[in-house]
DNA sequence: AATGAATGAGAATTCATTCAT
DNA sequence: AATGAATGAATTCTCATTCAT
């Protein structure tokens, strides 16, 4: 539903399938600004086939960023199916932290996220994930019942970005979301 | 210790207070990546004059954050002084989201300003004025005793970003803090 | 003898023509500037298959060209067989340039088809066969007679030229030749 | 009228003359596609100084056609005080197809000075100029009553555009254009 | 032979920084 | 000191042409 473009030949998908991790990599280190010849060295590729394959910066950009939600996203559905209620919502928050403080370019990327059409079904999908995820948590007692998604994903980027500028290490990540977690606590 | 150069002439100094100004202006709607010539333009004065007062765009990026940190740094000593204990972590904190998320800038400014040691001095007031808060909360018990230092700045730092990134209206940053708060409190 | 290679697979002729034709839509639709993907994408076949047939952009220009001048050959060669002698060279001015009008690769192809020798052998023909029907006209008494050839050409050239960068509409086009015709009158 | 912006400074002003002067000779040899970089360099200039004066190409080629538009409505203006009022349009007519033939520029700048608003007034001002002129031309008896503006603009452009890319040698030029003044004279 | 992906040399434009006025 | 023009490297994007499938 996200890529039903005619089928690509081989060659062009593993060069497409390049470029995109050399995106990821190069963008999570120095962030949204990198030029696309970057990319295209690190992919080890010519600039005009990133070109090729993402007409714009901004495609690229945006690609990255869909494939990034769609993989949060599934995790979060394997612990919506799998995981301890009374925990999962934890550990995805911990997880994703943990991520994003090694990705200069989520941060970039998430800033205009939310007014880009080309990727709200994307974050539509991963917000309602993460409704379910929060629903068991609260059935399970594990979160206060009145909290609500947006200030959840509110405190989620936050963190994340926070943790990602602020090169925080494991062990602050930790204690800083223990606050958090505490404060998403019933009889908080 | 920062600025001891020679006495600056009065226009001079009126110039520079002018381009600075501008820059906070102008890097608060757009980020840092507007172009020099937009703080001159704003400043009402040619794009030399800026680089006479900063010789190069990073210089008034840092002196832009010391004088941000700066002026925290005083509202903070402020509320040592005369604030109510028990709650003048908290009203800073509510304070400084509220103008961050008003402030393309800073997101933009913090991302380096941990690695630069030419406004460490003013993120060490800043720190000292805020382990001094800190301490009357928890003194005051309004916050638990084994809450660092290092995890208040980490949350401090992540929500204002957050707040800005994320577009949160006044509402959104009054719940999300909320939770934080909550995870403050002593018996938590 | 332009085109004395090996005689083409049957699907081969058929492709060359298609792209001929969508090189002729498009070209005279956007000038010679338009990029040969388009004309590929309008034959409907790949970029690989119109370079196969014309190895470099200017080939296939010159294609182009020497198949307009060889069809406008034609039409004179008609006229010069069929038409009425008082009229037959006005006919062909008038239909030419109304033709032009609607073209816009002429120009620039016409630019530089003087020095090309590639083309040099359909120009030839070309300008033979205006040249017998200057002379029909000339003996018919329509036309002066000591008007020489390359007038005509050049007006010819000229005129449809200004008919198509000028976008002339049909009234404009038929005022700006009777004034050329009167012109060529005899006893001018 | 034209540039009724702040006065340049000195060595501004030399400069914009320098990459017009540029531009002109660069543009006439090579038409209007050639790179801005040819034009920096043809003036000696960095490129940086070319976007400067003029923000785009567009910018640039604009500025080129005003001025040549307005150097011919001088040309115009001086003839109309002073030149034989039988000959005058004749004489301006031959020397424009000169200039044209020598100017590769002009071809291109013409196919879209009509719909540029930016070049307009300019455009106006021409056509006024030459409006003059033609009535002279026909009280003097040398042009037929019946001819309008629109003829005689269609077939001075042709004719230029035409000497250009036909190279045609002043000999050529001069035939053709007897041809066309005797299609202008009375009693034709 | 056809396909269409890859290449890489430009081209226009921007912008931090320098320097003559 | 201020001005604002000049510089030129860097960036995004295009497109003719080549080459593997």
């Amino acid at each position: 539903m996200t890529d039903q473009a005619k089928p690509l030949r081989a060659d062009a998908r593993r060069n497409r399938a390049k470029v995109l991790a050399a995106a990821e990599q190069v963008f999570a280190e120095f962030g949204a600004s990198v030029s696309t010849e970057q990319v295209a060295a690190r992919a080890g590729v010519a600039i005009g086939t990133v070109f090729r394959h993402f007409p714009t910066k901004q495609e690229l950009l945006r690609a990255l960023l869909r494939e990034l939600l769609a993989r949060r996203t599934e995790e979060l559905t394997t612990l919506v199916a799998e995981g301890d209620p009374a925990t999962a919502l934890f550990e995805f928050f911990t997880r994703l932290v943990a991520e994003a403080a090694a990705n200069k370019a989520v941060v970039d990327l998430l800033a205009e996220a939310g007014m880009d059409v080309q990727v709200a079904e994307q974050v539509r999908s991963f917000q309602h994930a993460l409704a379910q995820l929060l629903d068991r948590a609260k059935l399970a007692g594990a979160v206060r019942a009145d909290v609500r998604l947006d200030e959840v994903l509110a405190l989620l980027g936050a963190i994340s970005q926070g943790a990602l500028l602020g090169s925080w290490d494991r062990d602050l990540q930790t204690r800083t979301l223990a606050i958090v977690f505490t404060g998403l606590l019933p009889g908080g």
